[in-house]
DNA sequence: CGTTCACGTGAACAAGCGTTCAGCAGAAAT
DNA sequence: ATTTCTGCTGAACGCTTGTTCACGTGAACG
């Protein structure tokens, strides 16, 4: 994972690996039977890690303002603290129509729900929930990205969050939409 | 561009490329130096001509969310026209330090001045306009990523501006903030 | 016609890659 | 002591890649 990380699918080699795991090139073929097996090893460890912990935090509120916190937050942290990254996906084909798809489209649904219940309570303003979820998720994306290639364009999850409950717009009065 | 926007820079070898362009392999030597240099090349001319695009349309309004959305409309129509992406950066170490991400910092700078312009205006609510212009940022960047990894993740202009300006939080009264 | 020169060709080269496999060490079994 | 078996090694193989360079080709010029 260190090794994917530091240098992404292509750049990663087999050598690099194998010297990085303490074995020999032939060894990791004894676990793995291929580079790309090894990665998507690596990548639903991933995914199942980020699922879990974000279904946990979810199950813990009813308000829609709290769960777009949580899912947003836990995705940023979960980004910072595994800066092994998904960057290369249409450079091996790996991403292409299969797991790391799959998952995108779950995380983006649980976006949609959220959203979703945050209108049908009256708490959010009537909006495409289908759309915003793409904002919002492409946001998420975009942090992830700015991870390996300009790290100081990453934000705080809580001025994002701020900013995609409150709007950029000042709010007429003061108001307090508890 | 066409070669790199398919296959991505490191799949994309001089072979095809030089096919594409109905030339030899020698032949594109001839006019770049290098894959890299004919690379840059594209890039240049791509970063060119959407900053060219942006400051034209900045220019014509004085309206912090009219420059917002201007801003956000140039940058997603430019993506979808150009499908030509800069995905790759880590991969070949060309985005590390220099015109990319020079070229990105200008565009986070002229999101964070037109921030600042709506909160002098008192047209936007105090916020760190620092912060608030990378969240933008990343949700543009992410814009891109899903352009050639999975465009049904893709958003449109209006419901994200509309988004970033309101908020998903339900507005007290009737609010027209006009 | 001979020479020059700009333009371009594509086989060949060197380097890097993922992958394989004949072989090894050492523990367990006979 | 000998054999078997397991876990592992790393040189070697085949392939792809970016790059080069000896070699056309055909128009311009004297």
């Amino acid at each position: 994972m260190r090794v994917f990380a530091e240098h992404g699918y292509a750049q990663a080699n087999m050598r690099t690996i194998a010297q990085a795991a303490g074995i020999s090139v032939g060894g990791v073929y004894l676990y793995f039977k291929s580079k790309e097996e090894l990665y998507l090893t690596l990548m639903e460890q991933w995914i199942e890690d980020l699922s879990q912990r974000t279904t946990a935090a979810l199950a813990e509120t009813d308000n829609p303002s709290e769960a777009l916190r949580a899912f947003i937050t836990i995705s940023l942290d979960f980004a910072i603290s595994h800066k092994d990254v998904i960057l290369q996906g249409k450079e091996t084909g790996i991403c292409g129509g299969n797991m790391m798809l799959d998952f995108f489209l779950r995380r983006r649904i649980i976006l949609e729900e959220i959203i979703v219940a945050g209108i049908a309570a009256n708490s959010f303003s009537t909006c495409s929930a289908y759309e915003a979820a793409r904002v919002i998720f492409c946001t998420l994306r975009g942090f992830f990205i700015s991870l390996s290639l300009d790290e100081d364009a990453l934000y705080s999850s809580d001025v994002c969050v701020s900013l995609l409950l409150n709007g950029l717009l000042a709010r007429p009065p003061a108001t307090d939409t508890r």
